[in-house]
DNA sequence: CGCCGCACCAAACGCCCGTTTGGCAGCGTG
DNA sequence: CACGCTGCCAAACGGGCGTTTGGTGCGGCG
């Protein structure tokens, strides 16, 4: 209760995300921006030096909350079904708890500048990397099929964690973790009912 | 050989699709896609009257190709298991076959005007819908577990076909049948290894 | 009280946007 | 040869863009 209002920096970034997430970066303008925020187009150069920072910051950030919730992760010992079970929850939480800039980051990175595309490349590889280890881990140590294709299956995972971002809806009844729970379930078991009859 | 060149107003649209797929729709000028084409930027009118009729002729020509091919699964009598693993194929053929105007499809629908965006909201729910029903089918018969949330699993598995767009490379290894097959065995099978323990 | 610095406004800058206009070569047809 | 049509160019239009600039009201501090 020291200061009620968050600092006006903070306030334009939550509004670029909102405006870059719903009309796209260079759909938005930095006189919407700014009418947003009840404010005219030059003033907001008091607080920032430029439109691309913006979507820097706000790529940027959605960067280090990816990094934090998978990277703890990676040096954990359990079985590899239950890690990929946690890592995609965290993955869908992060992306949940930060649609806007999750949005802006899938969508926009493109029309970064060359240095903050290329650190955006680099993070994605990264996270690629993060499931490929994953899940070679699991097919050594027995959990996982033995004849999963490591590529093909870490596109499957990122597939249904990065895709939520279209549709999921914060505030509605599923909670991220119901989404992970349910979407490990179905990747883990199978959709494929237990028959008995089988080639 | 009647005639060697396609239609300057295909050029332009693949051109467009090219464009817009890069760089996005909003960041491509007329006068980028008229040099792409080398011609100027006023010349391109006297064969389209604007640049959202190009937005809305790309997305409508991959509205159509989906449409096309999954239309034609929905009455055919076959094993929900054996009919989900050929939408899969179709669906993903189709985005492979078009990776610039599905790009476009996916990520500039936003910026439609709002009659065009009813429709592309329209068509959303009308796969949405067939893919539900698909998976109620394969519950109904037996041939899919019992216990699947429709809606999500509905979700999971157009992550995996719509997701294809951000990595498939066409000309690479991967064939979309091997892509489809691949996908559908882990998703039908599971990832998880037959151990024979299990609660 | 006098002063500073902060947050903002109003206006302007040069540039690029989508689109329109008028004109002009080339060419197939009468 | 004259005609009109097609496909394009060069230039211009009004307007919006990101950003800069000079000025102003105001709260806090010496």
């Amino acid at each position: 209760m020291t200061d009620t209002a968050k600092p006006r920096r903070e306030q334009i970034l939550d509004s670029a995300s909102r405006l870059f997430s719903e009309r796209g970066y260079h759909a938005t303008s930095m006189r919407d921006l700014a009418g947003d925020l009840g404010m005219q187009g030059g003033s907001l150069y008091a607080h920032i030096s430029s439109k691309e920072e913006l979507l820097i910051e706000i790529v940027n950030q959605a960067s280090r909350q990816f990094d934090e919730a998978l990277f703890t992760l990676r040096a954990e010992a359990m079985p590899a079904d239950q890690k990929l079970r946690e890592a995609m929850y965290r993955h869908i939480r992060v992306v949940a708890d930060n649609m806007d800039s999750a949005t802006v980051f899938f969508h926009e990175w493109k029309h970064l500048s060359p240095e903050a595309y290329a650190r955006v490349t680099g993070w994605r590889d990264t996270i690629d990397a993060f499931y490929r280890e994953l899940i070679t881990q699991g097919v050594q140590e027995g959990t996982l099929r033995a004849d999963l294709d490591i590529k093909m299956t870490a596109y499957l995972v990122l597939s249904a964690v990065n895709w939520a971002y279209t549709w999921y809806r914060p505030g509605g009844s599923l909670a991220p973790r119901d989404v992970a729970e349910q979407f490990a379930d179905m990747l883990l078991g199978g959709l494929r009912a237990p028959t008995g009859a089988q080639p």
